[in-house]
RNA sequence: GCCGAAGUGGUGGAAUGGCAGACGCGGCGGACUCAAAAUCCGCUGUUGGCAACAACGUGCGGGUUCAAGUCCCGCCUUCGGCACCA
């Protein structure tokens, strides 16, 4: 009888090894590389989640399965640890954030220790400490440099319970995604960075790359491309003229703009508001969409508000015809240029507000629907054009390009493209974060930091509160904020806003190449040979944020020389959320978290590992699951008993050992663990049905599990084979050849359905097969009208 | 509203157009045990039948095909994402 698993015990053992001998610090350049990445925890207090496991162990196995295959493999760790929620519990708690993150990031080595996680520990980053974040205020320095990023003064979204503005995707709804508080719009002066500058780089980079398709089209969507034309109306002020620029996607049907609206931002109504007639009412509107949250302004469906203009006039530059001029609020500043011509007949929003003011509604698209009953709202456009001499009769797409061309003739439009994507507002008023490198002289203006003085170290506070005004504590620090100008020498202060959460993680892939350099980003040597990452594991929630983020600075960084690949990622892949065991999501208000510490406590780590791989497809949410524990458990006690039916040799027909490597390998390799651990169940099931197991099959499936199960794979290696080291052995590799068993069982099939089977050799071609079926005895008395053979799949036989 | 993913037993979930329900959980029965737990073995979609077997079965309605969970057309529902984007 096998000795007794002592799971307690031989995790340590394993761990210890690992950890102490650094196996897996080893490194051989003379290997191919693999570059294995998953994206790094925030050390939130609370620990290791259980979403965690399933993220990092997927991982974990290819990383496993890389090193035993022969790879130089880089599977890095480390921790994104600026942010919010350190900095609400530190003051909460009252203590400095340093100490919090600190204290955090401890507690999370010891627990990803715990699971037997194979990272490169030698590469630990932490984007706190200084040595790192130089290099992240580095990339804003050049970006500066570059005109990349700038300071402007918009509507920013500011959460009063904060007190800090956010950035568009952190205040979606309105509700302050930290506090969940409502938003306020309030004027500040704040950085960006160009990204949309990048836009169509994004985009285009997206076809190369490994990533599955709903991923690449979220991407595509949030980046929102739109082609269309920017068109000129002249609008009446008084006795002057002023140029109104519109953006359209369809200027095709310009002869159907009855009226034109801005947003009520628009700088029209300052620059010209002397010759608006009815200024009251206007300036009412206005006050009334400022106090407008974001959220009501954009809730769909709602009635449409606005006022005309009195006093203004637009004139239709192909028509000539005299258009009145409104301003609403479905009218959005930030999107195209603010204005819009208005063609109610041909598009829902513009049709509800025709109908509210009693405006002319032309119909231009020929269509079934009578427009002035409901809009016929064609965006990609199906139908011939009409009422519009210019391009009547033509379909929609000559009829764009005629119209763009016509346009430019007469110099009152062009082309133009457009994204939804907003250049990214690059701040944060709040402590803890990367100061941005910048100081403000009187004279010189914006003075990048000079690169030799980086890092520009975030100094000591006692008191890092947030400010009431929307502006850093960090302007509370005098000694720190005065400064002198690099360029001229006077006195002179420093930006006291912080980076964005998403600064740090849009470059940490690169310095895992060379965590400890300090003249370089990136060394060159270490950038040669790890290159890009080979392939990088991270949630959905990440889509539109980070994994745009950082392309977006990895093609920056290649535009000035620091790298040389446009995209940091080949492949990507996605886990789905760990659910709490009543289908919901887990959270410590509904009391369903599972805390992977108990799990290891109980069962060991291996077993925590299995289960979350063996839970159901990778990609999908899957509910946690007490019982589906027990079972795992239950496979791993299966599979340490299987020592007590070791023999040497004995007859293994019955398991196709080629078969099984290819499926556990193929399917690791496409995520799809739950399918690999129920094909080495199944083999398992055949071997306790025969009763007896070749060294060979114990080995193989040893081997074949180590990458989920290191502890007890490693441990029986050892056991079973005089104490040789399973990590330092090959993965198994299968014969093609021997992947189709000698005979086949056929099904038989009358008219689709099936009524028998029989068993041919392998390879049979049709009349074998078809003297076989006859024995059976099932087509007496009938006719054969046809017979379909895959062969060694299924025949199927039509009769009457 | 738009984009995406999904809907299969009591349950988590498997199925390059080729035997629907692999594998796990749960349940039932048996072996071992004084007994229980653990372990091992068997059964387990529904209906009818003692049984062999038959009919029906992958959200709903049509279709293509020798053959459809899978492909096509039209719906319903759920979950994600975007959202007055001109």
């Amino acid at each position: 009888m096998a000795k007794e698993y002592n799971f307690k015990a031989v995790e340590k053992k394993w761990q210890d090894y690992w950890y102490n001998e650094k196996v897996f610090e080893k490194y051989d350049y003379s290997k191919p590389k693999f570059y294995g990445l998953i994206e790094f925890p925030y050390p939130s207090g609370a620990g290791l989640h259980v979403g965690h496991i399933r993220a990092f162990s997927s991982m974990e196995v290819i990383a496993r399965k890389k090193r035993l295959e022969g790879y130089n493999v880089l599977f890095p760790i480390g921790y994104d640890a600026f942010g919010l929620p350190t900095e609400n519990y530190a003051m909460q708690t009252k203590q400095h954030p340093r100490l919090v993150t600190d204290k955090n990031i401890v507690k999370f080595e010891e627990q990803l220790k715990k699971i037997g996680y194979s990272f490169c520990w030698d590469r630990t980053i932490d984007t706190t400490q200084p040595d790192y974040y130089k290099w992240t205020q580095w990339v804003f320095l050049q970006m500066f440099k570059k005109g990349l990023a700038y300071k402007s003064t918009t509507q920013v979204n500011f959460c009063p319970v904060c007190k800090v503005v956010l950035a568009n995707e952190e205040s979606q709804g309105g509700i302050c995604d930290r506090c969940g508080a409502e938003v306020v719009q309030k004027e500040k002066d704040v950085w960006f960075l160009r990204i949309r500058k990048y836009a169509d780089r994004l985009l285009s980079g997206l076809e190369g790359l490994q990533f599955p398709e709903r991923i690449k089209i979220e991407q595509q969507n949030w980046i929102g491309k739109s082609t269309g034309a920017d068109v000129t109306f002249e609008v009446k002020v008084g006795d002057g003229k002023y140029p109104l620029v519109v953006y359209t996607t369809r200027p095709d049907t310009i002869y159907g703009a009855t009226f034109l609206v801005v947003s009520p931002e628009h700088p029209l109504l300052k620059e010209h508001f002397d010759v608006v007639e009815n200024k009251e009412e206007v300036t009412a509107y206005q006050e009334q969409a400022k106090l407008k949250k974001e959220f009501d302004r954009v809730q769909m469906n709602k009635d449409k508000t606005g006022i005309k203009i009195e006093g203004m006039v637009a004139i239709n530059p192909i028509t000539g015809a005299e258009i009145p001029l409104f301003t609403a609020d479905y009218v959005m500043m930030n999107y195209g240029t603010g204005a819009i011509m208005a063609v109610p007949a041909h598009d829902k929003r513009d049709w509800d507000f025709a109908k509210k003011f009693n405006l002319p509604i032309v119909e231009v698209i020929k269509s079934d629907v009578d427009v002035q009953v409901e809009p016929y709202c064609a965006k990609e456009g199906a139908g011939i054009m009409v009422n519009s001499p210019l391009v009547n009769g033509l379909t929609v797409k000559p009829a764009i390009k005629k119209m763009i061309e016509e346009m430019e003739k007469l110099g009152v439009g062009h082309a133009k493209t457009d994204y939804k994507m907003k250049d990214w507002a690059f701040n944060r008023q709040r402590y803890w974060g990367e100061p941005i490198p910048i100081i403000n002289c009187p004279h010189c203006g914006q003075v990048p930091m000079k690169e030799e003085d980086l890092p520009l170290v975030l100094p000591d506070l006692e008191d890092f509160s947030p400010t009431d005004d929307a502006s850093s504590p960090l302007s509370k620090c005098t000694e720190w904020v005065n400064t002198t100008c690099p360029i001229c020498g006077a006195p002179a202060t420093r930006e006291t806003d912080t980076m964005p959460q998403w600064a740090g993680s849009s470059w940490y892939f690169l310095r895992y190449m060379s965590p400890n350099d300090n003249e370089h980003i990136v060394t060159p040597e270490a950038y040669k040979y790890w290159g890009q990452v080979d392939w990088y594991n991270g949630g959905m929630e990440h889509v539109t944020r980070h994994l745009i983020y950082s392309r977006f600075w990895n093609q920056f960084l290649k535009d000035i020389g620091a790298i040389t690949h446009d995209e940091p990622y080949l492949r990507r892949s996605t886990q789905g959320l760990i659910l709490g065991s009543d289908g919901e999501k887990m959270s410590k208000s509904k009391g369903n978290v599972v805390n992977p510490d108990d799990v290891v406590n109980a069962y060991g780590a291996d077993v925590l590992r299995l289960f979350i791989l063996f839970i159901g497809d990778y990609e999908k949410p899957a509910p946690w699951s007490s019982d589906g524990i027990k079972g795992s458990a239950r496979f791993m006690n299966r599979f340490w008993n299987l020592q007590d039916m070791l023999v040497d040799e004995c007859d293994t027909s019955d398991l196709n050992l080629d078969a099984l490597i290819k499926k556990v390998n193929d399917d690791y390799e496409a995520c799809k663990f739950n399918t690999a651990i129920a094909f080495v169940m199944t083999a398992l099931n055949t071997i306790y049905a025969r009763g007896k197991v070749s060294k060979k099959e114990l080995n193989t499936i040893c081997l074949l599990l180590n990458p989920v199960v290191p502890h007890m794979t490693s441990e029986m290696y050892e056991i079973v084979n005089d104490g040789a080291k399973i990590n330092e052995q090959k993965f198994p590799v299968y014969d093609p050849a021997k992947l189709i068993a000698d005979v086949v069982e056929i099904p038989v099939q009358i008219m689709g359905k099936v009524r028998g089977r029989v068993t041919v050799p392998a390879g049979s071609q049709e009349d074998a097969v078809m003297e076989k079926v006859k024995e059976l005895g099932l087509l007496d008395g009938k006719q054969i009208i046809k017979v379909i053979y895959v062969k060694d799949k299924i025949i199927n036989i039509v009769a009457k």
